[in-house]
DNA sequence: CTGAAAGCGCTTACAG
DNA sequence: CTGAAAGCGCTTACAG
């Protein structure tokens, strides 16, 4: 046997070590402890105990001290739910998505996270909701435990929202079809994306260029079919437009492409309105044989890692920003400072790669 | 100007219709409507309308039917507040989950939410959690909101745990070093899919496997490279156990990889302990134009979206199947019918495509 | 089968 | 600055 690499047991790999606690350590194991028992115990009323949990002012600073000591041995944690039915504040925000897959379910996720923890709220997180009266339901299940929802269902309508959202309780749209004025409503500025790839074509010196469409229930495919129509009109308008539509699938696309090929029709670039059909395309033309971008440009939209990966010209969507934008847009108007609702549009940002670079 | 594809307004492309509302039209837009109100309306006391509410048998037929049209005509919504005040129990668990990364982590929580709103329970969830210290903070903000938690938190003890749970509450972990026997542990069985992915690559005639390792304070890491060595010992005692120790990214193993081409090192196969680790192998051999898997099998381990896409022989882990078991075990203690808890594992499969197919 | 009443654990005017 | 007390909206023994 030759070196024996890296095997055996490394005594350095000890995967925790649970000896540097850092917390409170006087605590007694007690999590049923109430703002009374702390009262008692800190000799004080519980009123007292409660202004200094919520930081209230008009507190002397020994009561304070006694509260906090109180509360450290008792290890005391407010019960939320009685918080919340004095209040009538949740502090949770309700998420409500559809079938979002890889990438764009994780980023969106973590930067909502990131702006929620940021303003402390809470996520309640329900997903999966293809039509409209589950994301009814998922909205309605959430009454009385949230103070606002960031609510991403195109099939939605305003009054579907008032009717599942508790009476002026906020909420932000993402990617939703209306803007009713009521709610802000965040979404991809497809158009500005798909001039700023059909100028990059046209500028590498592409003649015929092919849009494979998305699916044709989905907002973000119909607007940027429409936006590659009307770009090409006014920025070329002697060159043909030329437009197939597709599913939003690799397998798709490849069909598409083939088809294209079969027809004998010339082209000299493919703009896919997402990543996953560009990737389809990409695949028939190099089993073809077909150079890329020699013979032909390729291009799609998202920056799903795969494009990068292969080194795919696209257009970038920031989701975690997306998210994160939402979020804080909410928070706002649970602070009562947020400007008028509007229509938000957030640019994605050219990235070239190998499949277009002319060089 | 040829055809002109599918642009233009396609009047049929109408993104949604509101007008089949199915839901209850004799709705007053009150959504503060309380028990009391309900009550008063159908002439009964607020017990009765509990009781309805909650299900219990002992109703009536008549004063449930008035309850139901008061609700109705209200738009009567519980508070979720109030209810889990009076009964301790918020049917809501909390989840806590590390800085997952696409599929992995949408493919999770969608098992979870399956399982969750099957259970009627809702999801309160963090993430991002990558030291013990904010782990254990998420845990503890979500105190007296929960019922019992999900954590994925391979840096926390059991007694981490237990401070901060409410004292207790129920808990299933995920991928965590522990048994401490009070909370089920669920984990992917490393060993048993690095020794059928072993076994694989010895039937197809690999002398000379070369096993890339993943970042040496990983859990899983560490298992798979102590599975590998120990199967290579056990099913081909005669042949050279060969370890690089890795970081479970692409560009790390390419470095790898470029080191090992470079040592003049024999080598027919490479088992990485991840698939981007596989993915940076097979850039690096079909960069230098060694055929795969002529000279070189590559396999990795995960089947990320990649791997398929590529065509990338991989152990599958069914990674939603991973979140719905917990949740599901976990709603099985808080109904008090749960087998003891254990260190569940959950078998991955074996994915044979290319980079190791013999034919 | 039904109702009056206590209680869940907080917060917050209201007096002092 | 502090405390006694009412109230948030439910559920659940307890009587009847």
């Amino acid at each position: 046997m030759k070196k024996a690499g890296a095997c055996g047991n490394d005594p350095d790999t000890q995967l925790s070590s649970y000896f540097h606690l850092s917390w409170s350590t006087n605590r007694v194991a007690n999590s049923s402890a109430t703002i009374r028992d702390v009262a008692k115990l800190a000799e004080l009323s519980v009123a007292s105990v409660s202004r200094v949990l919520n930081g209230h002012g008009n507190v002397h600073a020994d009561t304070r001290k006694r509260v906090l000591k109180a509360m450290d041995t008792l290890g005391y944690v407010p019960n939320a739910a009685a918080r919340s039915l004095s209040t009538a504040r949740s502090h949770a925000i309700g998420i409500v998505l559809p079938d979002l897959h890889g990438e764009f379910f994780s980023e969106l996720v973590r930067g909502m996270d990131m702006a929620a923890s940021d303003a402390n709220y809470m996520m309640l997180l329900s997903t999966m909701h293809a039509d409209r009266e589950r994301a009814i339901q998922a909205l309605s299940a959430m009454r009385g435990r949230i103070d606002g929802a960031i609510v991403m269902a195109p099939q939605l309508s305003p009054e579907d929202l008032r009717r599942a959202l508790p009476a002026g309780s906020p909420a932000v749209l993402v990617n939703s079809p209306e803007e009713d004025g009521q709610h802000h409503n965040l979404r991809i500025d497809n158009r500005g994306g798909v001039t700023l790839m059909v100028r990059h074509l046209l500028a590498s010196g592409r003649k015929r260029i092919v849009h494979l469409a998305g699916v044709a229930e989905n907002l973000d495919a119909v607007e940027r079919k429409q936006a590659f129509c009307d770009t090409m009109k006014a920025l070329a308008p002697e060159l043909p437009v030329r437009v197939l539509d597709g599913d939003f699938t690799d397998t798709g696309a490849e069909l598409l492409v083939q088809q294209l090929l079969a027809s004998g029709e010339e082209f000299d670039a493919i703009f896919a309105a997402n990543d996953m059909m560009a990737l389809g395309a990409l695949k028939v033309l190099r089993t073809i044989g077909i150079s890329v971008p020699g013979q032909v440009a390729v291009a799609g939209f998202d920056d799903i890692p795969l494009a990068s990966f292969l080194d795919l010209t696209t257009m970038r969507i920031e989701i975690s920003d997306f998210g994160k934008r939402a979020v804080e847009r909410l928070v706002a108007e649970l602070s009562n400072d947020a400007p008028p609702a509007t229509l938000e549009r957030v640019t994605p940002t050219l990235i070239t790669r190998a499949t277009t670079a002319s060089g």
